[in-house]
DNA sequence: TGAAATGTTGGGGCG
DNA sequence: ACGCCCCAACATTTC
């Protein structure tokens, strides 16, 4: 009987995972593995929250595969060194993995499908976007760069087929390779903070599909819900997402099924749905602009005077740490830390601040996001921020500067939020709760303002109506 | 997927 | 009764 490497990356998961699937069509004996690359300093590297989140993502997959009977091989190593060495030692003569897009696993995958299609077979399929990025194209051949066109289109083209269900077996070979302990993958850092982090979640395939449904069970109030990050009103899926325990198919699918039975759903789950069109427009984004990676995608910003190292050093520490003084915005900083997760209103709140208060660079954002953050996509980060700043695909103008003070005030009328994560200010009225502390005003080690918000604006609009008038 | 500045309108207090 | 002023409430423009 022939055998079959599953090579298992962002897809963690049995159902609708079609390298997996497509492996045992052939009827090969299926061999699952993954690979971590311990190399530092690649261009898309996880970060640490990340990290913990595979760490037990894995843990999941390889409870699940041997509840079938099999096993997960885990390798600790660059990916082609490993794959060869597992080739030789299986005698494997095909592979299969579902593609990657981010630029880095781009360029990995292809050299890797140059080199072992001389020993074996290479089967690829897309498992984790809507549509592949190279399809969708505006008329005159450019990618698009604008949101809501290349959403139309998408939609035109069609949503993807139904979902691929889990294998009811998966034949083993007679001998196994040799892998490791996930231990020894290296995924955890030594000090303790994913303790806490990860009491707020439970990672796997099963997980995915529990948090799916309690979300849909608050799904006909999603479009109005989602922006106050005082209540549950988000689908929180983002993490299981970005390790594939949940594909955007089955999540399109399943609301599709469930529109279809509670009619009032429809508004709440369009807007859903929308969202993860932006996670796909993400991708979409990256894949045609690696450069955005780093680089701004409009290039006017190249000259942008963004303030320096030496300026900001101690705002950017206060901003990571939480205590710049705005309560929506520390908030939400110490949810990040704590939790490892952000609501969405409150990122697009506190990278304000950080990009037009303070006039950091938002790649500095973008990457305490990418360690910090459990759901770190690295295409979703960049285009958020990169969006915020205003250099980004279908960017907010300039002239859109967040007022902490004022968005608190809307989006969390009551408090809530600011005191579940801010402490200290839990006991102050609520008519005052989001006003930064005015001088001689004490509520424990909170501190005053990191910036003035009318002086600060002013500085901004005034680097941005620069720049926009330079060419 | 803003906010602030500026403009307009209309009701009510008041001489 | 009338005009004037004030200003909230809303609309429009500008950054």
């Amino acid at each position: 009987m022939s055998r079959a490497l599953v090579w298992l990356r962002q897809d963690l998961r049995l159902a609708d995972n079609p390298a997996l699937w497509h492996a045992l069509q052939q009827g090969h004996e299926i061999i699952p593995v993954f690979i971590h690359d311990p190399t530092p300093d690649t261009a898309g590297r996880l970060g640490a929250a990340s990290q913990v989140w595979l760490h037990h993502t894995l843990a999941a997959m390889a409870q699940s595969l041997a509840a079938m009977g099999s096993r997960l091989i885990l390798r600790r190593g660059e990916a082609l060194t490993e794959l060869v060495q597992l080739q030789t030692q299986t005698g494997a003569q095909a592979l299969y993995w579902n593609r990657c897009y981010d630029p880095v696993s781009v360029a990995r995958d292809t050299h890797i499908k140059q080199v072992l299609g001389r020993q074996l077979t290479v089967h690829s399929f897309n498992a984790s976007l809507l549509h592949e990025p190279v399809r969708l194209l505006k008329a005159d051949g450019a990618p698009y760069r604008v949101f809501t066109a290349w959403w139309k289109t998408l939609l035109q083209a069609g949503l993807p087929a139904r979902p691929l269900p889990a294998p009811d077996r998966l034949p083993v070979p007679a001998e196994w390779p040799p892998g490791c302990t996930l231990a020894a993958l290296g995924l955890l850092p030594a000090h303790h903070w994913p303790v806490g982090m990860m009491a707020h979640w439970k990672a796997g395939e099963q997980a995915a599909w529990q948090v799916l449904d309690r979300f849909l069970e608050a799904a006909a109030g999603y479009a109005v819900q989602r922006d106050f990050p005082g209540q549950a009103g988000t689908s929180c899926l983002s993490p299981y997402l970005h390790s594939g325990s949940i594909s955007p198919q089955q999540i399109v699918a399943y609301c599709e099924d469930f529109r279809n039975r509670v009619p009032q759903a429809e508004t709440g789950i369009a807007a859903f749905v929308r969202e993860l069109g932006w996670r796909d427009f993400a991708a979409y984004l990256l894949w045609h602009f690696p450069r955005t990676l780093e680089k701004p995608l409009d290039t006017r910003f190249e000259t942008f005077p963004w303030s320096t190292p030496d300026e900001y050093g101690a705002s950017l520490q206060r901003w990571q740490r939480g205590m710049t003084g705005f309560p929506i915005v520390d908030a939400g900083m110490r949810q990040l830390w704590q939790s490892g997760w952000m609501h969405n209103r409150v990122r697009m709140i506190a990278a304000s601040l950080l990009c037009k208060n303070l006039l950091i660079p938002w790649q500095q954002g973008e990457h305490w996001f990418r360690d910090t953050l459990v759901d770190a996509d690295l295409a979703s980060n960049v285009l958020g921020w990169q969006w915020v700043a205003g250099c980004g695909a279908d960017a907010a103008p300039y002239f859109r500067i967040f007022n902490p003070v004022l968005q608190a005030q809307k989006f969390d009328p009551d408090g809530t939020y600011v005191r579940r994560w801010v402490p200290e200010l839990r006991e102050r009225p609520v008519s005052l709760l989001h006003q930064p502390l005015g001088a001689g005003e004490v509520y424990g080690a909170y501190p005053l303002p990191v910036a003035d918000l009318k002086a600060s604006r002013q500085r901004a609009l005034a680097c941005f109506a620069r720049m926009k008038s330079v060419r």
